[in-house]
DNA sequence: GCCCAATTTGGAACCGGTTCCAATAGGCAA
DNA sequence: TTGCCTATTGGAACCGGTTCCAAATTGGGC
């Protein structure tokens, strides 16, 4: 019935003695309003999407945190969506899309493609990157140039020369912090007059065990580096565990430094760049839900601060160094 | 149209000629179906719900986890409720139902209370527990009964008679495996002659922090343990931080045992009792999907297998009891 | 006391599918 | 060729809200 509506939803007048007597009838009844008919006739579906990849990654489900901390105080519900190959990546935005029933969509980790944006936009369904970047998109990043050249300038400062930088694939196109990081790495040997050397770059997917190989392998040089930098801590845990293995020292002969700042970094003191992951989940959430109400005009970047933390995997005073 | 929906769901016979021709009118128009509104005349969200507590626990995080890699390959998709606060878990129950926003609903490391079930039952809402009982909800579980007795009668088979069993608040009325694993503990005890000793038995809020203060507090007596059974391994890092600190040297003068068997617990090598957490979410969702499809006559029990993982925080060899 | 305006309220149309029912067309047997 | 039965298809009702529109009621001013 329409007054009943106009009383669940306060929009127009309505006299109070009726207000009374339809919320007493409410609450004789035990009724509520069926969702999927005023989705329906709202057209809106109440619910936001989280579109994540690897919803094993630590620094993921991190971010994702902060969003469900923010969702949970907000009028709509979460839906997760799980993009487990970067191959079917793309589907699953315009699956997203042409199911409808997301009113927002928050990207963790992922870059969209061109046509994933075209899309986005024709169905004009707002959209906040997070830990991704795209000129069309709002976002919420960090400067991962800086931060790449930050870690390896430390590495330096403590008067290392042979660096090594552990990653991710340079070429995935949805994944830009791996190239960005390296760029950093790259710009501060440079300043340094430290000239790059490719034996010193390995890469791999992502993940404990893969880096632990590329460890494995650094150390089988003749020339092995004094000092890694890790794409991420999970990497930088792989590292740990083969010199663990092997018997070398760190830091005393290996300095070893991360990113993320993910929570076992802290237990394994591990010296790590802190990116503010749950932050960047909060941040990310509230500039969606801000974006659904009023579009901001042109897109949005948050940039989140990055921190040097330094703990035991990297000794300040003696560096080692050849 | 009727007969696009017929095309479309391919429920009644459609001669293939016009089943031709509406495909690729679809096709043509891009078209596809709103889902609010095959819901609403559905009757049917096509939406698992999963109610979890403290979404920052990595156990939680894990069992969720093989939850998703389960909806992933459905026709479903799924919503998270973060259930921040015990004391607002019923009205999350109550909220999810009258919502009428999934047609099943999955609990992880929740145990509802009686006016719930019944709840769900007069919404005859689908419900699998996954790490919680309840007699009229089919679960999937573990016998922490028996994994507390496998904990305690391994340190004691080490040698131990000073075990102290640090855990979570025993009154929480939804976290029953805290008592369950007491009870085995006791038990363990027992029957090795040993008196329980109240003061070896701490309680506090789940976390790494709140273990260490509990582990400081056990060093600090004039007898304090030679063995620690943890009920989670989060708690066994606190404890392992608390021993680094004093310098307490694991496993020569103190045994450590943790439980689930978290990814932390294998990279920190502490010995625990592995539950299979991913597992766990796989074949509850499994069975939330059953039930949806056909509900079992009478609730179904899953009883997950334990096992002892023996790393480094005890030393099968060498125990240093008193 | 009457008329006009404002406030309130009931009813209908609509959101976009699904499903039931009736009508049509086509095929086969008599 | 006619008639009956079946396969197919178009149309209408329905899911349960929201919202627009028109009608009714009330109040105020003249």
């Amino acid at each position: 019935m329409g007054t009943v509506s106009r009383v669940l939803n306060g929009h127009t007048a309505v006299s109070a003695e009726t207000r009374q007597r339809v919320l007493a009838a409410i609450a004789e009844l035990n009724y509520s309003p069926n969702l999927a008919a005023r989705r329906l006739s709202r057209g809106k579906t109440m619910v936001i999407g989280a579109l994540v990849p690897y919803f094993t990654n630590p620094s993921v489900v991190r971010r994702l945190q902060g969003v469900v901390s923010v969702v949970k105080g907000s009028q709509y519900d979460l839906i997760l969506f799980d993009v487990e190959s970067v191959e079917r990546r793309d589907s699953y935005v315009r699956n997203v899309l042409r199911r409808q029933i997301v009113d927002g969509l928050l990207m963790i980790s992922l870059t969209p493609t061109d046509e994933d944006v075209a899309e986005l936009q024709r169905a004009h369904m707002p959209t906040v990157l997070v830990d991704a970047r795209h000129p069309q998109l709002s976002r919420v990043v960090v400067d991962n140039v800086a931060g790449g050249y930050m870690a390896t300038r430390y590495l330096i400062d403590l008067g290392h020369r042979r660096i090594a930088y552990i990653s991710d694939f340079l070429d995935d196109p949805f994944n830009s912090p791996v190239r960005d990081r390296f760029t950093g790495y790259c710009q501060a040997l440079a300043e340094a007059g430290i000239p790059f050397r490719p034996e010193y770059h390995l890469q791999g997917i992502h993940g404990r065990s893969a880096a632990r190989q590329m460890m494995r392998q650094l150390l089988q040089l003749p020339d092995p580096p004094t000092a890694i930098f890790a794409y991420s801590d999970t990497q930088a845990i792989g590292v740990l565990e083969e010199t663990q293995a092997q018997g070398v020292a760190v830091p005393q002969h290996l300095a070893l430094i991360g990113f993320d700042n993910i929570e076992a970094s802290e237990y394994l003191h591990i010296t790590t760049i802190s990116q503010s992951l749950y932050a960047s989940g909060i941040s990310g959430c509230e500039l969606l839900l801000q974006t659904m109400t009023e579009p901001p005009s042109e897109p949005q970047e948050l940039l989140l601060p990055l921190e040097l933390i330094q703990r035991q995997t990297t000794d300040p005073l003696l560096p080692t160094s050849a």
